[in-house]
DNA sequence: TAAATACGATACTTTTTGGTATCATTTTGA
DNA sequence: TCAAAATGATACCAAAAAGTATCGTATTTA
């Protein structure tokens, strides 16, 4: 039985880590950056960071002494691939996303 | 900002819960068939049941003694309407599933 | 009607998570 | 070159989550 990317979905569960997504969303960041969005230590957003690239969420690269922080599709696209397979249970319109899924990843079931 | 329903992604991120969705996009089930495949006692299950009801997952209505859970959209919906905002940095296929949330929502931003 | 069945609720324990504090390492620039 | 800046890493703490044990209540059904 699938049940998708527990690293994903666990990344997802924090609002601190989802608003990351939000920023990152606009711009790439570096841990400063980002840290200066929220007020709590760069260390516990470096462990968010960790968090968000675990679940294939962001990736990151150095540059200099600082790390850049940037959005990476893999990550959404499972958990969103995850919760397609409960379409039945949505209208007809969201159903039309189902479409979208199928022809991604080739129907496989 | 937007960050999606707080109970709703934490329900998703076990995955116990996660597992009881798949078999309740099956069926509906009482709390004892549920817990009849886990091995955990029924008191464990009964917690995750109740996430999932707050995350707006599943619903339950008593039928005599017994507890019949189902699966209900919303929840669903509201996840992966939340992920539907970084379609962006997704592919042009996968993109096309935002059009079918816009239409839904209302485009609001 | 009385035992068995199914669920509800609460107290308790253990593990995980989110956070701070602190120190080390690397890179930059005056 | 050496101090400042930016990140990395580790130990520690508090709160939340996941699970068990136990008891209570409602509903069947023999």
């Amino acid at each position: 039985m699938n049940l998708g990317s527990q690293q994903t979905f666990r990344a997802l569960a924090d609002p601190t880590r989802r608003q990351i997504l939000m920023f990152l969303k606009k711009d790439s960041m570096t841990l400063g950056e980002i840290a200066g969005h929220f007020d709590m230590t760069r260390a516990a957003v470096k462990k968010h960071l960790v968090m968000l690239e675990e679940g294939l969420l962001i990736t990151s690269r150095a540059e200099g002494r600082e790390r850049i922080h940037e959005l990476q599709p893999a990550g959404l696209k499972s958990a969103i691939e995850w919760l397609g397979y409960f379409d039945q249970f949505w209208d007809e319109r969201l159903a039309s996303f189902k479409t979208a899924i199928e022809s991604e990843t080739g129907e496989q079931e």
